[in-house]
DNA sequence: GATTGAAACTTTAAGCTTGAAATAGAATCG
DNA sequence: CGATTCTATTTCAAGCTTAAAGTTTCAATC
């Protein structure tokens, strides 16, 4: 009597939802990084992971973070490398390994665009706050722990 | 005294995670449609769109709809179309406009395919209940209407 | 009823992304 | 040790995606 829509209906209604909200949110951003900066959003995702990791990363360990395929990591790493902004080394113990990190040039860049990333994303996300924010990680935590049960 | 994280930063980290959930299911529903019915996330978002729809619809609803570009959507269409399962006609009173449909074989396809779909949301998300989809769809809620405020 | 401007769609070039094949180095094991 | 197998990365072909330019049609104004 009480549910109107089943469950399974309103998860998937759920997901619709939801990668509307990550679309919308990615092509805003994708139109601020192009005006403001001339760049990409693939390009930023790379050089944040990098920046984040502070020093060198495994190509490995950069297309697993940022969830995309190891080809798409290397083209996206070719590209910044052409402008400067990322550097390959080859692994000194493993030489299959080939390890990136940002250039001086590189921290720069992102030091100035991170920090209008980051102010463009406190506008989008203006309508939450501590309280709301809270129960987002809430949420996304119970999702991640159910997948864990299902991957183990 | 009480917040350790300051608000800007706190909404760029669920910004993140909810990218990175994003992410990680579309990834997982994208080897689900080519293992299980050797097709594309793109052409069924496109024929889930047309299919919700009923009827003709024209490309400039559909990109909208998906928040896709308009080329975007042109290309994926030429693909549904090569494949029977969508066709193009003319629109009657202007022109300009091309509405598309799902053929008959195109809703047969689709069925089958939803179907599959939805179960596989069902389980992804089998984290959330009816209260947490309440809670979730509030907040989103919340997002969509601080977004027209600044619009408007 | 011609011109001008706007709208709907397609085309194009460049970049993004994937899955699979290729390359090269490391590790196992017989 | 040598063959086989595994791992890290790149390369490749196909498809996806965008922004911008091009086409065709409509609308409005003169």
């Amino acid at each position: 009597m009480s549910d109107a829509v089943a469950l399974p209906r309103r998860r998937l209604r759920t997901w619709i939802r939801l990668l509307r909200l990550t679309r919308g949110t990615e092509n805003h951003l994708r139109e601020f990084l192009r005006l403001r900066f001339d760049t990409t959003l693939p390009r930023f995702d790379v050089a944040a992971a990098l920046y984040r990791k502070g020093g060198p990363m495994k190509m490995s360990e950069l297309s697993q973070m940022l969830l995309v395929s190891n080809g798409n990591a290397t083209a996206v790493v070719d590209r910044l490398e052409r402008d400067g902004l990322a550097s390959r080394v080859p692994g000194d113990e493993d030489r299959r390994v080939v390890l990136v990190s940002l250039t001086g040039k590189g921290r720069a860049w992102f030091d100035e665009v991170a920090a209008a990333h980051e102010a463009e994303i406190d506008a989008l996300f203006a309508g939450l706050d501590h309280h709301e924010l809270d129960t987002i990680r809430d949420l996304l935590k119970r999702l991640e722990e159910k997948k864990h049960v299902e991957a183990g």
